[in-house]
DNA sequence: CGCGACGTTGATTTGCCTCAACGATTGTGG
DNA sequence: CCACAATCGTTGAGGCAAATCAACGTCGCG
C-alpha cells in the first residue's frame, strides 16, 4: 500500500511503480512528535514538508516576543517556506508540529533530482505552488473584506472538524486576533448552551 | 530584438530562438489603456497575463461597494486569479491597467500546449508560482506583524519609485486602511517641508 | 496536592474608521 | 480662455472594534 504522497502525486500526474519507489527513496519519513520543529527562524529553508500524518504549523515571533501563527497544513498538504528554498536567503518563520505527526522531507536537492527523473514531477509541483498561490491570494482577500468576527465565522463554518485539533489560542494567533477576544466572540456565538 | 517576456523565460530555462518564436505565437500582445479591465469578478479567469510594460492591479469589491486592491504588478511579473485559473471556478477578483501597459496574455491553453512541447517551461512555472507563494507567505507575516503606519513605512521605503505611479486612494487601498487615515501618517512623516 | 497551561471576564485604552467639509488641481465644454 | 465639475488629497470631530492589562476559574498532570 503507498503512502498518502504518492496516492496524492498520482492524483495530478501518472507515476509508475517504480518511479513511485523512486520518489520515495528520495523522501525521508520522519516521525515527529507534537512541538517538534522542523525549521527555525534565521535558518535556510532547505526542504519542503509534505504531510502524511498530524499536522504542522508555521508562524514567527513578533518584536514583544509574542508566535504569531499564519500557516497550518494537515494530512496532504505541503508545507515550506518558498521564499527561503527558493533563495538560500535565512527564513523568518518556524515549522513546527502542533500534533504528533509523520512527515515526508523532500530535501531541495533530492526535488530537483527528482524532476529531472521524472519530468512529470516538475508539473506536479507546478500545480501545487498554483494551488498554494491561489489559496494565498484568496486568503488575504479575506483578510481585507472581513473583520475578526466575519473571518472567525468563515474559518469555523470552513474548518469545523480542525478547529476542535488545536487548542483555542493558536487559532486566535492564526486568525490574527487575541485569546480574549476570540473568547468574547465565542460567547457571542453560543449564548444558550445550558 | 526580444521582448521582456522571453528575456525573462531565459533568466530561469534555456530556450533557443526557435523556442521563443514558439512562445511568443502563443502569447498574445495586448495594448490595454489606464483602466481597461482584463478580468472581471464573476467570470473564470482563462489566461495569465505577463506586464512587458506598464502596471496591472487586482482588486475586489467589497459589500459596501468599496474597491480593495489586493495587489500590484508592474513590468515583468505575472498576475492572475490562480485559484480560478486552476478550477474553471468563478474569480472573486477583478483585474485592471492602473496605467498604460503592453501585456501579454497567455491563454490556459495555450499555456499546456507550451508546457508540453518546451518541457522547460514547465519548470519556469514552477518557479514562478513558487516564488509568488513565497512572496504572499511573506507579505502575510507583514500583515500581522506590522501596524498600518510600520506597514505603510516598510512598503514605501521597499518601492520608493512605486509610489510615485500610483494615486495614494490606491496605495491606502492596498494598504488596507483609508486615504484619510494615510494622509494622517504622510503628514506625520514630513512635519517639515517647507 | 500543587503547579502550569488554558480559557474567561471586565475595565480601560487606542488605532483606525466614518462622516462631513473644505482646498487644490485638472480637464472639459461653452 | 474662462467657468464649472470632477477627482484627489487634507483636516477634524466623533465613534467603534479590538488590544491591553489584570485577575480569576478550571482542568490535566507530574
Amino acid at each position: 500500500m503507498y503512502p498518502n504522497l504518492i496516492t496524492h502525486i498520482r492524483k495530478f500526474v501518472d507515476l509508475s511503480d517504480e518511479q513511485a519507489d523512486l520518489v520515495l527513496e528520495h523522501a525521508k519519513l520522519l516521525q515527529i512528535k507534537k512541538n517538534d520543529m522542523l525549521l527555525r527562524g534565521g535558518q535556510v529553508c532547505r526542504a519542503s514538508y509534505f504531510v502524511e500524518k498530524g499536522g504542522l504549523c508555521m508562524y514567527f515571533i513578533n518584536d514583544k516576543g509574542v508566535e504569531k501563527i499564519t500557516h497550518f497544513v494537515i494530512e496532504n498538504w505541503w508545507l515550506s517556506d518558498y521564499l527561503s528554498l527558493g533563495s538560500n536567503n535565512p527564513s523568518a518563520f518556524n515549522i513546527r508540529a502542533f500534533e504528533n505527526a509523520e512527515v515526508y522531507s523532500l530535501d531541495f536537492h533530492a526535488q530537483e533530482l527528482l524532476c529531472r527523473k521524472l519530468p512529470q514531477l516538475e508539473r506536479y509541483f507546478r500545480l501545487m505552488m498554483q494551488r498554494g498561490y491561489g489559496a494565498h491570494q484568496f486568503r488575504i482577500k479575506l483578510m481585507r473584506e472581513f473583520n475578526s468576527e466575519q473571518y472567525y465565522h468563515h474559518f469555523r463554518d470552513l474548518y469545523p472538524t480542525f478547529i476542535q485539533r488545536i487548542p483555542q489560542y493558536m487559532l486566535a494567533s492564526f486568525l490574527g486576533l487575541t485569546p480574549e477576544y476570540l473568547s468574547e466572540l465565542r460567547k457571542k456565538d453560543a449564548p444558550r448552551t445550558s
